[in-house]
DNA sequence: TGCGGTCTTGCAAGCGCTTGCATTAATTCT
DNA sequence: AGAATTAATGCAAGCGCTTGCAAGACCGCA
């Protein structure tokens, strides 16, 4: 009555089979596989032999299902459906290194799912598929209110992103605010006058860094300028876009706190287009320090956020969640790294 | 005698709660889930009514058991253990978010495995997990017979890298040679004398890079320098130090073939920090055509490789090779990229 | 009233693996 | 040598879901 062979496991053969060609049972076939005291030495050594010369694989959902459990954690980047191109911002791709790094360390497997559970293309298929342990949100993105949902119904949650107060599940976070506050005040105490931000505002993380920014300037006594607030993605070439007209507002700024790295890149890209000098003539500072930061020209002057802390915390309370204690949320120092493009120390050739 | 209680699922139900709720049995919850015509159509809303009200979460393992599938694939970067420094590349983020929304449209997820399924940890467990219905390495590191031997057991593996000709599983990969061929011709055809090469040559990839940088050298007829290649890592500061010396040997060479676009950032600084100009005094080409090479100063020339293309092909093969066809190996053209760090173009300022 | 459909539903087997408990074989002790 | 341990196995139930097949409900029509 059973057909095995229509099997769809990469290696076509069960525990069955092997346990058949070794002449044991199924049972001893799991322990000697699992490395159970149980099974005789010898018993062992013939066991593992057959299954190297046949190319057997367990069947890893079968066993997670036996074992209720899935030891796969799933990382979603609530991005916009359609592409991934967000995701391309080194600062994002640090991070899913990060947290794959440290959930392997835990023995969980990273599952990284296209879209967020809740925009799920099945028509009429308002279930959520639970094929985790657990579920870590890099960046809030515009759903703020879903994640939410999704963490009240799901205890083993936690997110990346900007705390805000009224959030009742567990996200950890830079200080995006005082970061802000540090970069636009180092601008500023180098006798800037008049600093512009760019960012996406919608973004609550980037919201937050716009509150720093703000603060920083009322508390120089500076007036804030509306006009001086672009709107700007964080995907480079739309960045680029973005910022393509700042040069035609330069007088009237001489400094550029931008909301990460990518559209510090892009905005000093078009200034340079426009023959103004970073950082002679106007001051930039960025957000995140991406690796290559340093290395360009001018370097970066940014705020660096803490990834690798970052993601070790977001594992670590994750992990207490499925244990099933309660997560804290948690805000992590986010610290200024001033080189060149900020205009701090002379830029030294070219 | 069940004791469901201990379950890990996300949400704690089980389709034989929503059938006990609903009065109905389980059969008609999974139909009525899964849009089967068999369901009435009140008993449907009833359920999902209740399936949305008590959270329920559909456990899809034991789902895809049942089904004999998994809707998954596996995506591996074979690199050293201990460190995911090497993924941060763009290079390869880009071709992961490819890969994942290609595999989403195909309605499969993605797992991202730490470590290759060969230097598993658990000791004596001499056996691979089969937990996808597919396997893409992205690139051989230096894991080519491992892989080699992987794909021998398993016919649904495809890989990104070096085709080699005794290779005799499904390889896509760029057309290293003729795209370094093109660079290092480019540069001579500018007038460059000697051209140095940065890259790490135990890299398949790699090493036909440098393949296709002899030829052309040999083409033009130069002598080739053997201290002008020069061993050089992936990460960026790793390549920064890496290629910190070579300011030292500068009359000796006027150009770089970089075998990666990280290599050449790295390369530039290091330059510039010795006062030698790109391009005025060195020409530099690059690998890949990372988003943000073009915005740099100077902006990077480089050998586009056509991830997307790649991105594609590499799915379209592994659903066949799924589907038990047998995949066909491809290679893509890679094309030359000039911007401003090869010096073809006047650069404008700075 | 009785019979052949058409719809809906439930039953039960099965997916490949784990594990508590019972069973049997190998040892040790008195 | 016989009893009591201890070590090594097998049995069978169970993980949560799908699905072929059979059964029940309900319809119309002769």
């Amino acid at each position: 009555m059973t057909d095995k062979s229509t099997s769809e496991t990469v290696s076509g053969r069960t525990m069955e089979d092997i346990a058949r060609m070794a002449g044991v049972s199924e049972s001893t076939v799991s322990r000697a596989l699992s490395g159970s005291h149980l099974v005789a030495e010898k018993t062992r050594e013939r066991i593992l032999e057959i299954v190297q010369s046949s190319g057997f694989s367990i069947n890893e959902q079968a066993r997670n299902l036996a074992l209720r459990k899935t030891k796969t954690i799933e990382v979603i980047f609530p991005i916009e459906r359609g592409t991934l191109q967000h995701v391309s911002d080194p600062f994002f791709v640090d991070m899913l290194a990060v947290l794959t790094d440290e959930l392997g360390k835990q023995g969980y497997d990273v599952l990284m799912s296209r879209s967020p559970p809740w925009d799920d293309e099945r028509p009429g298929c308002a279930f959520l598929g639970a094929r985790a342990d657990g579920v870590i949100f890099v960046g809030q993105g515009r759903h703020r209110s879903e994640i939410r949902d999704f963490a009240r119904r799901h205890r083993q949650v936690v997110t990346w992103g900007a705390a805000l107060r009224d959030d009742d599940h567990c996200v950890v976070g830079s200080d995006n605010i005082g970061g802000a506050r540090q970069a636009t005040h180092h601008m500023l105490s180098l006798g800037r006058q008049s600093i512009a931000f760019l960012g996406d505002l919608s973004l609550p993380e980037i919201h937050q860094r716009y509150e720093g920014y703000r603060e920083a300037l009322a508390a120089a006594g500076k007036t804030f300028d509306p006009e001086l607030v672009i709107n700007s993605p964080f995907d480079i070439e739309q960045a680029r876009s973005a910022t393509s007209e700042i040069a035609n507002l330069y007088p009237r700024f001489d400094g550029i706190f931008a909301s990460s790295d990518m559209i510090a890149i892009a905005a000093i890209a078009n200034l340079r287009q426009s023959g103004i000098r970073v950082p002679d003539d106007v001051s930039v500072v960025g957000f995140d320090d991406i690796p290559s930061g340093a290395h360009m020209n001018p370097s970066i002057t940014t705020v660096r956020q803490k990834i690798r802390t970052a993601g070790r915390v977001l594992v670590d309370q994750l992990l207490r969640a499925i244990a099933g204690e309660t997560p804290s949320p948690q805000i992590l120092p986010a610290e200024l790294v001033v080189r060149q493009s900020c205009g701090a120390q002379q830029t030294s050739q070219n």
